[in-house]
DNA sequence: AGGGCTGTTAGAATCATTCTAATTCGTGGT
DNA sequence: ACCACGAATTAGAATGATTCTAACAGCCCT
């Protein structure tokens, strides 16, 4: 069962997809609830996985075809990987930072409370039009220290080895 | 003809490589000239043309190859793409913030000077050994604002459509 | 019952990247 | 000159996430 806050967005999530004509069907329910139920930042397979077990025949069409709604109407953060699967945020669909183990493929979200946000002064200097931004952090999280195989806990669909243990931990900039 | 500074990038990046036993072959002196002579964060492809010029029988995994040990010397960076080709910064290889035009997918430097750098503070609070970090802008260039249609000057080898200009300017966070 | 509009599906297609196995190249020793 | 060895390079296959296509199913409306 969903908590409070979110039963919310849920009810967000429904409102943008109705508003835009989109049928809210059983499937599509399903898809948001086990979008919402995880803390995972859950990749499409991972959501297919969930769907199925409500609605076994799904495919994975339909999963990518309701991200791709859900990302048209700005209610799921698509946090892109070149080399695995990405992985999506309908809790905060708005861009904020991430804190990515490479290891064990973990996403989690980080607060970071006294960063001053450079928007409108990088939409001032440059003339862009801003329209989302990306800030993630990629390191080792603690549970994966210290190990020098992942942790097997973890299923790690396209999981690259961890060879940025090569003594450069601070990189300046 | 490569500018003094850009001299001294080739030179370092030679030294890491070396240090490392790897042979400066023609073909990898050229593909380091190519990544270093361009300024638009080539793509792989980019760079198989670049070489393709002056070494005409180079096969793609031949840069994919040198990429490769570059970014395992922390001599290039990254900047990856889930749907397009991986970009690659061998001017300043170190993690600093990009502009990203989702029209024409270009690739700006970002001098975003009086940001307060949160390394420290988010290894300290999260446990995480932080190993890179990203921090990049997407949006539209002034170049490319006012058109429906990207600019036909630049070549987009997968180019993804504007399907941005939905109206969501800011998204706040 | 029929028309038309979604939603859904299986499977093919695409495309960047990685892998594999074979060939070529360069160097040092004879 | 010749050979041997290891590294560099190659073509092409394999992989895997994503997108596309064409067909089918469900439903509302008349």
């Amino acid at each position: 069962m969903l908590s409070e806050v979110l039963q919310i967005r849920l009810s967000e999530m429904k409102a943008a997809l109705s508003e835009r004509g989109v049928a809210m069907t059983p499937r599509r329910k399903q898809l948001l609830e086990v979008l919402l139920a995880s803390d995972r930042h859950p990749s499409v397979s991972e959501i297919h996985e969930g769907v199925k077990r409500y609605f076994p025949g799904t495919s994975l069409a339909t999963i990518y075809n309701t991200i791709e709604l859900l990302k048209d109407t700005g209610q799921v953060l698509e946090i892109e990987f070149s080399g695995a699967s990405n992985r999506y945020d309908g809790r905060i669909p708005i861009s904020h930072p991430h804190l990515i183990c490479e290891v064990c493929e973990k996403v989690e979200d980080l607060d970071i409370a006294e960063m001053k946000d450079p928007f409108e002064e990088i939409t001032k200097s440059t003339g862009y039009r801003i329209l989302r931004r990306r800030m993630d952090f990629y390191g080792v999280c603690p549970d994966c220290q210290g190990e020098s195989a992942p942790s097997p806990s973890s299923d790690r669909p396209t999981g690259r080895p961890p060879d940025q243990a090569n003594g450069k931990e601070e990189e300046g900039g």
